[in-house]
DNA sequence: ACAGCTTGTGCATACGTAGTCAAGAGTTCT
DNA sequence: AGAACTCTTGACTACGTATGCACAAGCTGT
């Protein structure tokens, strides 16, 4: 008959458990259990006193406990590198919202470049692994599952995870040599498809603004690029490509460099959406127009590619849809509706989407520059 | 002897508890324990011997087990709307590095708009609150704090969290009428100043895109761009005035629409800078040039709005330095630092960020449109 | 040599929920 | 009327970690 025989911490004043709602509704705990439950096995009239005292007092139940109890927590993982890259919000909104549509709860971590610890345990036992704070995070069972969206192509999170059969999915970027679900768009046709349309208009001085080598995403979009000027016979001198990283900045920075070369370009691939805008407003600074000196292709379709100033051509992925397919493909997993030997890859059908930075090269195909120099200078261009 | 009392759920291989590392390492559970918190009394000898059992056993402690023990999840929510505004990125990198560098997680909740339900149990008991998703998401002690980014004025989320005795914090908007520790700019302070200048450089016939009435920043931002108008006798008529959401096409639309306007504004204040490069592009479509046909000003200094192509004009507030000071305040409480009476209100000081978009008004005043009729028509302007 | 202290360790329990098992009360069937 | 059932409920335990308490062993000082 004594109130409360836990005292209440003091610091959060009414935490109320099972224990004292089924205390108040002259039931056992089990019975409240049940009732939140829906178990069907509750008489109507005990389910009503129960919800009664539920609603007085204000009951929410413990995640927690409940976590502990059923070995599940709801939560899903993302693992993301720059969250500050615009790029991100437009995977993390659909994200969010599938999770939430399921049900799960969604935790974002970043992947920081692991700094290579001196020897600290090098010698770690056989089979063991180098737990990382990253990795501490994703498998003390607080998280059900892990979407990896920038894995480098030499990071050893999934190969971890997959030991340690932590369910996971990459979503845009792969890493080889590890078995697992995976919803990515073809990026190598896309890169080829947007090379390839600008070669039937004509072009014949390729530059590209690539994107980091460690990344399946720069990688295979460079692939393509290159598959589909090979195919044309058109060349890619060394001297027309530059690599850097998915910003804004590198891609500002790539183009002031790559509109010295002499004589420049027609059109410029870039890496993605960022680096293509980048390379957009470095030729405002440089007095060059779009696409009546040079043309720009991206790569994403980000919303404000289609932004009157930018009108920015460039490749569709889809990334609601990926983003929300990776989530049911990671749940499939985590609520075992997959075969755990067989593993999904779901590939998507890039889209090249027209606007207006890629049009026919300047007529004559000399530039401004090259003007003064005699014409075809460093050209090979086979015919 | 025997190797596993507990079979271990076949679902998760190797699932190894304090208890499996303890009976390994020839010590008690709570020495495991010790040695992992890096409680000092416990023997050099026994700490390898267990450290070595962590390691060959790929230890790894599970963080349910952990908060149901010490009743602390060292999670914190994060609350927001529109998780695919461009704005958010910039809140949320920030946020994240610094619940990271406390060793907090970081969960991201939206706050749907509250469909406000049939009157299902409208007569509940009194004093209690309706439990909606989301609060049943904050409430259930899977949150230690909540950060909360985008309540609008009416939101009953702070009520209830303030009264369940949730420590929270108020990032970048209030809600009045709850005591709670909040960073925000002075958004009232930030407006006018963008006011005051384009006043001094001689505009006389403002345009506005202001942001919903029911958010604190819309509201104050509002106030401010209104008072430094008042202080210097210039009008505000209605029809120079949109309200409109947050957003890049609200901003665009606005903006045509208030071009359309005759006279038109020499100058439009903008609610944040999504809203003001929205309004940037519609000068494009229209074919108007910025600042000579009209000025542009937005608040918030995105990244973007340093692009070479907007070049905009805007109130810089600092959203790195107040997301981190929100993390601060909210672990401050959680972990009971603060005086639970007293609350914090850190406001910041808002900066005029002068770029291109702000100029003097076109020569005459008159605007082309308006060289067909009378001038001054609606004007009444003191001198 | 003995009281008192320090150090190191294990035992037992709390945290809040889910779910297993068993038991009591009623019901139906033969 | 007794057997077999169904329905409803409570007692109990598992989940994995942290920690108060007790205790054993070693150590110090007089």
């Amino acid at each position: 008959m004594d109130t409360s025989i836990r005292q209440p911490t003091a610091e959060h004043p009414a935490n109320v458990t099972s224990h004292d709602v089924a205390r108040a509704a002259g039931v056992s705990q089990s019975t409240v259990s049940r009732v939140l439950r829906g178990d069907p096995r509750v008489a109507a009239a005990t389910r009503e006193r129960v919800l009664a005292a539920v609603d007085a007092m204000g009951y929410v139940p413990s995640d927690v406990g409940r976590s502990l109890s059923t070995r599940s927590t709801r939560s899903i993982a993302i693992v993301v590198t720059d969250l500050s890259n615009v790029f991100y919000p437009y995977l993390i909104a659909p994200l969010h919202q599938e999770t939430s549509a399921q049900n799960y709860r969604m935790v974002l971590f970043t992947e920081e470049v692991e700094p290579l610890v001196e020897g600290n345990q090098s010698q770690a036992p056989a089979g063991e692994d180098e737990i990382s704070p990253l990795l501490d995070r994703l498998l003390n069972r607080s998280m059900d599952g892990v979407i990896l969206t920038t894995s480098r192509l030499d990071s050893s999170v999934p190969k971890v995870l997959s030991r340690r059969g932590m369910p996971f999915v990459f979503l845009t970027r792969l890493v080889e040599g590890v078995a697992a679900d995976s919803a990515v768009v073809d990026n190598s046709l896309g890169a080829s498809l947007a090379t390839s349309e600008a070669l039937r208009l004509g072009h014949q001085r390729f530059g590209a603004i690539f994107g980091p080598s460690d990344t399946s995403t720069g990688r295979d979009r460079e692939r393509g690029t290159r598959a589909a000027l090979a195919a044309a016979g058109v060349e890619l001198p060394d001297r027309m490509v530059r690599h850097s990283p998915f910003t804004y900045q590198s891609g500002y920075r790539a183009m002031v460099d790559l509109m010295a070369e002499n004589p420049r370009p027609t059109v410029v691939i870039c890496a993605n959406d960022l680096v293509a805008i980048g390379a957009f407003n470095a030729t405002n600074t440089l007095g060059l127009r779009v696409p009546d000196d040079v043309s720009i292709v991206g790569f994403d379709d980000l919303p404000m590619a289609a932004w009157q100033v930018f009108d920015l051509t460039t490749v569709r992925q889809p990334m609601e849809e990926m983003a929300k397919t990776a989530v049911r493909l990671l749940i499939d997993r985590i609520e075992g509706r997959t075969e755990s030997s067989a593993t999904r890859q779901i590939v998507f059908e890039p889209q090249l989407v027209m606007r207006g930075t890629l049009a026919p090269p300047p007529a004559g195909g000399a530039t401004e520059t090259a003007r003064s120099d005699p014409p075809a200078q460093q050209l090979t261009t086979s015919p």
